[in-house]
Parts: C-alpha cells; sequence; structure tokens
DNA sequence: GGCGTCAGACCGACCGTCGGTCTATAGTAC
DNA sequence: GTACTATAGACCGACGGTCGGTCTGACGCC
C-alpha cells in the first residue's frame, strides 16, 4: 500500500473525522476500528499509534464536538448588551438557530445518538459538553443572582440541575424524531414544542422568575427543524 | 458434570442473583457470561435458554430490581392520611430510612454502578425505574395539582423532569462515596446533604411551593449512610 | 417417544499488540 | 552546497486472546 505521510493534527483529525461520520450513522458500538481504519485508508498500527485505544478516540471525538459547539454559543455569553435573563434567552435563541441551519445533518445524528443502545456515545459527548459548559452557566447564574435579576441559592448546584434537566430532550427528541419519521410532523412538532416550552417553565421556576420569562422555543421552531431541508 | 433440573424460575432468577452479584462487583462489561454460569454452576447451553442474550438478561435484572425497589416505596404514595406533599416528603424519607439501613451493600454497589466505564448497567437500571416511578409520580402531580395542593402545568413533563434532576446524584454520590473512602467523611456527608437539600427545594420551586418545604434530606441523614456498618 | 432442560465444544467478530519498514529531517564531514 | 549517516516517529498488517453467541446432542421426566 502507497504510504502517505502527514502532519500529526491532518491524520488524528481525520480519523476523528472519519469516527466521527462512522459513530454518527452507525452507532459506536456497530462502527469497529476496521471500519475507521478502511474510511481513512490507514493501518491498525497508525490507528493506535494515534490513539490508546477505541474508547480514547471516543474521548477526544467528545471533546472536540463540545468545544466546537460551545464556542458556537459563547458569543451570546458574552454579550455586554445583555442582562442575565436576556443570556439565557439569547442562548436558547442562538441553539435553535443552529438547529435550524443544520437540521438534516442533525436530525439523522440525533436519532442514531438517541438510540437506547448508543448510551455509551451519547454520554461520552453529554460528559464533556456538561464539563464545559457547568462553569460558564453556574458564573451566569452567579452574576445573575448578585445582579438580582434571578434567584438562585447556589450557582453550581443549579446550574448542574439545570444542565440535567436538558437530558429529558434525549428521549423526547428521539419520539418526536421517530413519528416525524413515520410522517405524522405536526404531532410530533406538538409535542416537542410543548415540552421545550415546559423546559422554559421549569427554568423560570427554578430561578424564581414569573413562568414564560425564559423563552426555550420560539413558535414554530419544532416544525422548521423536523421539516428543514 | 451431575445435572441437577430445577424449575424455570429458580433458574432464571439464581441466574438473576449471580449476575446481580456480579455485576454490581465488577460492573457489566468486566463480567463474562463465563463468569456468570460459573456462579451458578450452570452451562452456555443453559444460561442462552433462559436468557437470549447477555443484554437480554441485563434488562430482566433492571426490571427485577425496579420492581422490588418500588415496591418498598409504593406503600408511602398510598398512604391515604397524607396529602400531596406530605406523600412526596414520606417518599424521600423512606428512601433515606432504606439507604441507611442497606447502607453497607448499597455503597459498594453504588461505587461500581456510579463509575463512568458503568453508564450502561447504570442506564438500564435507571430506565426501568424510571418506566415504573413517572406514572407514579404524574397522578401524584397531578391530584395535587386538582387540589390546588401546589401547581404543576403539566404533570406528565413535570413529573419526568423531577425524575431526570434526580441523576445528578450519579455523579454527587460517586464523589461523595470517593471522598468518604479517602478518609474524608465529614466533607463528602456535607456535599451530599447539601445537595440533597438543593434538591428539595429545586422541587419546591418547581411546584410553586414555599422554599424549604420538600425535605430530601433529614439532617444527619448523610453521615449516617456514609459511615453506617 | 417426545419435549423441556442442559452440557460443552466450537465459531467468528473484534480489540489491541508487536516486530518491523519507510521517510523526512538534523547533524556532520568535506 | 552536497553527500552521507543517524534518529525520530509515522505507518504497516499478521497475529493473539477474549468473549458473546451457536450448535449438536444427551439426559430425564411425562
Amino acid at each position: 500500500m502507497a504510504r502517505a505521510r502527514k502532519a500529526p493534527e491532518i491524520r488524528s483529525a481525520e480519523l476523528l473525522d472519519c469516527a466521527q461520520r462512522l459513530f454518527f450513522e452507525r452507532g459506536y458500538d456497530n462502527t469497529t476500528v476496521e471500519d475507521i481504519i478502511r474510511a481513512a485508508g490507514l493501518s491498525k498500527g497508525a490507528f493506535y499509534h494515534y490513539f490508546a485505544s477505541k474508547e480514547a478516540l471516543l474521548e477526544a471525538l467528545a471533546a472536540r464536538l463540545a468545544r466546537d459547539s460551545l464556542a458556537e454559543l459563547q458569543p451570546m455569553l458574552d454579550d455586554p448588551s445583555l442582562g442575565p435573563v436576556g443570556r439565557l434567552n439569547a442562548l436558547f435563541a442562538g441553539s435553535q438557530r443552529l438547529n435550524v441551519e443544520l437540521a438534516p445533518q442533525l436530525r439523522t445524528t440525533f436519532a442514531v445518538l438517541f438510540r437506547p443502545e448508543n448510551v455509551v456515545l451519547f454520554h461520552r459527548v453529554d460528559l464533556a459538553a456538561r464539563e464545559l459548559a457547568l462553569p460558564l452557566i453556574a458564573d451566569l447564574l452567579k452574576k445573575g443572582s448578585e445582579e438580582d435579576a434571578f434567584d438562585v441559592p447556589d450557582p453550581l448546584a443549579f446550574a448542574d440541575m439545570l444542565l440535567q434537566i436538558r437530558l429529558i430532550f434525549r428521549d423526547v427528541m428521539h419520539r418526536a424524531l421517530r413519528q416525524a419519521d413515520q410522517g405524522n410532523i405536526e404531532e410530533a412538532a406538538r409535542l416537542l414544542e410543548e415540552r421545550l416550552r415546559l423546559y422554559g417553565v421549569a427554568i423560570d421556576r427554578l430561578l424564581k422568575l414569573p413562568d414564560g420569562t425564559i423563552k426555550a422555543v420560539e413558535p414554530g421552531f419544532a416544525r422548521a427543524f423536523l421539516q428543514a431541508g
């Protein structure tokens, strides 16, 4: 086989790219190391030159994903023209915009990622995202509490709980996607949007804001996401 | 090898018993089918006669665990002398009592179950518990809302979120157990108990009750749990 | 004799290892 | 500047070991 040397960063990025595509198409367990190196045009030896194990590759991939997606939302957290409540709302608005933009790709990714047999993959990605997001959200809550924009007894613990609650959407989104696949987009959109709205209400209540202050969805988002592309 | 025939229910229960012990000692992935049948004194053939796969065994085990532990808490949910808030508090009190009673065994189980590499095992058990508990909690919230004991816009969705938030204790408990193992019981108990208290506050707020209404911990529980036995 | 129950040899998929090859670059001699 | 050598480290692919799962068939109870 023709040997093609490349810079290490390029190679490992290529391996991560291939792994990401395959993991999100078939899941972690259903992707073999053999599959990944075939896609990347490399050998077993090269693979284990870059990653200590298949698991280590997953960890690196999760970290990269978390870093990249958080970078997209960082601007909303830093926007000086917004107060704490405004930042939270901007965060949700930004994440909806991203979701709609990438809807076709995200839908297939989610459909795999949220399948029960892919817990390991899901959990790794969530863990990495959580580690990065937790201090940022905690800081937001702390600032907001100091400015009396809302009321939280313990910013870190409450940030932890907010991030935890969002995981109900693993199941909710999975159900919505299945329903949409069966042609029942209206029903699926209704379910997803209502649950997002209630998530907003939950946050309102946890922060002692009036119901409806935090808008986790704009009307029409779920429908746009489910049928975009 | 001497053949010993037994009633199917006995046999499958034996397999579940052995699997449970082994899974909770070493984790799911680190327990082989070989290990289980050796412990049960059975053959591969017998194992696959009772369970279609190792995964199916895990599912059955999770269902049995969920059923058993929910049965312990059922009385609190049915107690007619209590109002909705009282039932929630009784639920927490009952689960604390159980935790302290079984503390030594639960500690080692939790230590394994909550390790990151055992997500699959954890997730199965949680899923089974959740499926059984969700309708019961939703019903409790619905009743309580109808009686104006508290205020929830959507009992099912809110029950879902309450059950989701409790999963922060996978991580919190894991950290507390590690700390306690390193001799720092005081610090561990403080962390665990404070987080439980804040969980109670979170529920208060979600149900629009005054902070402190729901008592997810009695003072001293964490310490009792961490050093019992 | 037939069916439920069980034994254990066997299979194949995969992860990870290991000895070794090949190429780019640095250093050195001239 | 050129040629030659030495070193690093990117890369190869056959092989080993583990483990979930299958298959053939036997044993015992109705």
